[in-house]
DNA sequence: CGCCCACTTGAGTAAGATCAACCCGAGTGG
DNA sequence: CCACTCGGGTTGATCTTACTCAAGTGGGCG
């Protein structure tokens, strides 16, 4: 049990967050409740409604966090990934989506206390979970714009390369083409389609040579073009910020 | 200039956020180095791309938050007001999103370095910021809910819902009419229509007596019975959380 | 007075939803 | 081993919703 810890801290210095820490940091880290909690292949992680006080983090695997509404259609929100936050614990107490694993999924698992042991003994992790919660938000408003300002088959873009550059990210080297293990029903209800205008686009786009997504795999022809053509820019992903921006004119 | 920190502290303790706290926290936020800053109407307060290091709430008035797209559209994100956070400041670092001044607006800015003060003698204050991104994060996934899943006469009245939830919640009463100083255009931007559909929308909700919005103000015919139309349930809304929810089975 | 901007209304069009088959490969059980 | 089922995926035809284009209206302000 002493080794979770251990993992955890490598998951905040070499995963996807690049923290670095001091000693007296990671010597925190060490002393907390972390525990790794393992998910088969369409397990169910987490349910709208209930109580989950303490944080989740995604570890390996891939999962779908999504949330049924009262009308009876799905929205998917997100297909979360390693280093990705899965639950807001005591943040907010209760979780508002599901998620379930979409493969054989790890989490490691903070305790609820822990958190507040975070903000005092290592306030540069705590920063992260902040800046963290804020890119997911950020992943959210970009959606959102696709959703509502972007035709079907520059979303589908979209959200094929925010995945590339989530898995790069979080280490898993991606040359044009990475597993995605979900369905065209999932991602219809990730980007406001139904499954048989998914199906129609995701067509278009294999006539036209753009992308194919088969069999749980996406092939990107030519990423630079595609980001080119629907004018990706990636950095609202980015974690570290690099500093390049203008102050605001008073 | 010793005053804005004492209206600082009592915008948390009394505003939206209804923090509790100790005497020491208090002494922690009097010490800081918050001003007021103040916006005319039609003013930019943040632009995307700028750098904003300090953290920046709304205090009142009414503000516009925006992002315009590459291909010449517009995404409005949100509708501002008291208590909200409107950049995470040295959390990001940038901003990828504009606000502007709907009508006067005042808001409290946090310099750089305070939010660090604030891991440490205020961790409750730290927490809330926390809390207030995730809350964010739930708004936003409700709109993508609603751009993607809702029709739009339903998406019309979810966003008055909400808005009528948060302002009851930052403290200005509303009963059953408010001001939303915003245009058709606006609404559209943010609902995912275009502003002639939106008109016709507005149009068809005032025939069936649902709601008006003329003027910028907005008249809800019947609450309680909106909500139940469209299964509204403002829960997402709370930045306390009850604790109502059940545990997750294992 | 006249302009501008928001709002309004109508007519035609196009994008996506809906309805309805059908295919195919992976289990599953006789 | 084969028949059956089931869950994707694929395709066609039709219908609806919301967009586009176009032409006003009306109030506020210089």
């Amino acid at each position: 049990m002493r080794e979770a810890p251990a993992k955890f801290l490598k998951f905040f210095e070499e995963g996807p967050l690049r923290l670095k820490m001091e000693e007296a940091e990671r010597e925190t880290i060490r002393s907390l409740a972390v525990s790794e909690k393992f998910y088969a292949k369409g397990a169910s992680i987490l349910e709208e409604g209930f109580t989950s006080r303490s944080l989740l983090f995604a570890s390996t695997g891939w999962a779908i966090s999504y949330k049924s509404m009262s009308n009876g259609k799905r929205l998917v929100s997100d297909f979360p990934l390693r280093g990705d936050l899965l639950s807001s614990g005591s943040v907010i107490g209760k979780s508002y989506r599901s998620v379930a694993a979409a493969t054989d999924v790890s989490t490691f698992e903070l305790a609820p206390g822990d958190i507040n042991s975070l903000s005092i003994g290592a306030p540069r992790v705590f920063m992260s979970l902040l800046r963290l919660v804020a890119r997911n938000f950020g992943i959210a408003t970009e959606r959102l714009a696709s959703v509502s300002r972007r035709r079907p088959i520059e979303r589908t873009i979209w959200l094929f390369l925010e995945m590339a550059h989530r898995l790069t990210q979080s280490g898993t080297a991606v040359a044009g083409s990475y597993d995605f293990p979900f369905t065209q029903g999932d991602l219809a209800d990730a980007l406001g389609l139904t499954s048989i205008h998914m199906n129609r686009v995701l067509g278009e786009m294999r006539r036209r040579n753009l992308v194919t997504f088969r069999n749980g795999r996406v092939e990107l022809f030519n990423a630079q073009a595609l980001q080119d053509m629907i004018l990706f820019d990636p950095e609202y992903l980015s974690l570290h910020w690099a500093g390049s921006a203008k102050p605001m004119p008073t």
